[in-house]
DNA sequence: TAATGGTGAGAACTTACATCA
DNA sequence: TATGATGTAAGTTCTCACCAT
């Protein structure tokens, strides 16, 4: 099931499940554009709010789709180090990436051969793709500075990567890395949410069709009282049952036709959605 | 207790795309 | 407008640690 499914009856009323979002957070983007904007939706921040809507068809429904900016680091020229593989040797070449390499300058390639002594001076081979382990030191450090930016220009990758005594590169995916985890970890809560909200207005639209249903019921048997003059009507206050006010055996009669007792109709103004 | 297979975490890599000069 | 350089997201591959058997 959607989030966007609209029941049409042939009484003319819509059933409608929907998502509506009153506000959204934008996360604010760095003075310099950068990576591809892509829609981010962050659903536990967002102010969001499901609605079942009961209607006539005919109006419109649809939720809107914040567009929120990614969070992005300054953009400053320069990879410093560009590490192969015997798995990345040929797309390596075929990368946009190569040029980057070539562009090191001198001090920079040597800043490379010496942090990467650090890391590589146990690998078995050349080609060895050595799987390394970062220390918990290593780790709560990268944590730390990530918590201050999620990106990091070359500088502060220069920087993080000496303390560490890591290559650059090293610094750079222990980033890219971290922001997927934080995107899947927040994704997956995302999902949870949506998971219970789906719950709730699902219950709700069961609720919502049983009473249309009874409204149906009611707008049938409708015509056999409607046929009495106005005057006649009466409801009784203590049951909300509507009578006649004909009395004696005309009165057994009538009430035959009286109405059920006071539905429990959904109103979205004094009932307002318990859905999350 | 050592060997083995399954599995999850995470480091490293590839590709596609947006942006900017 | 076209092009190359660059950074990032998303997806994939691979290694390693851990656990059950």
């Amino acid at each position: 099931m959607g989030f966007d499914d609209h029941i049409v009856c042939n009484t003319g009323l819509v059933l409608g499940l929907g998502l509506t979002s009153a506000t959204h957070e934008e996360i604010p983007s760095p003075s310099k554009a950068g990576p591809p904007k892509k829609p981010c939706l962050n659903f536990t921040t967002m102010n969001f709010e499901p609605s079942l809507t009961l209607g006539l068809s005919g109006e419109g429904y649809g939720h809107q789709v914040p567009k929120i900016d990614v969070n992005r680091g300054c953009d400053e020229p320069v990879d410093l180090y560009r590490q192969t593989s015997p798995h990345s040797a040929v797309s390596s070449f075929s990368s946009g990436r190569v040029k980057r390499e070539r562009d090191l300058s001198s001090e920079e390639i040597e800043v490379e051969r010496v942090s990467s002594r650090v890391s590589d001076e146990d690998e078995d081979g050349p080609n060895a793709r050595k799987k390394l382990r970062l220390t918990k030191e290593q780790s709560a450090l990268l944590e730390e500075s990530f918590k201050q930016h999620s990106t990091l220009n070359p500088k502060q990758k220069q920087a993080l990567a000496r303390q560490l005594n890591l290559r650059p590169r090293q610094v750079e995916v222990w980033f890219q890395n971290r922001r997927a985890r934080t995107k899947l970890k927040q994704t997956e809560v995302d999902c949870e949410f949506l998971k219970k909200c789906c719950e709730t207005l699902t219950d709700e639209n069961r609720r919502l069709q049983k009473e249309l249903h009874e409204l149906k019921a009611l707008k049938l048997a409708q015509p056999l009282y409607m046929h009495m003059p106005a005057a006649t009507l009466t409801m009784c206050p203590s049951c909300e049952r509507i009578g006649s006010g004909v009395v004696g055996e005309n009165a057994s009669k009538i009430s035959t036709f009286s109405m059920a007792p006071k539905s429990h109709f959904y109103n979205p103004f004094t009932n307002p959605s318990a859905a999350c």
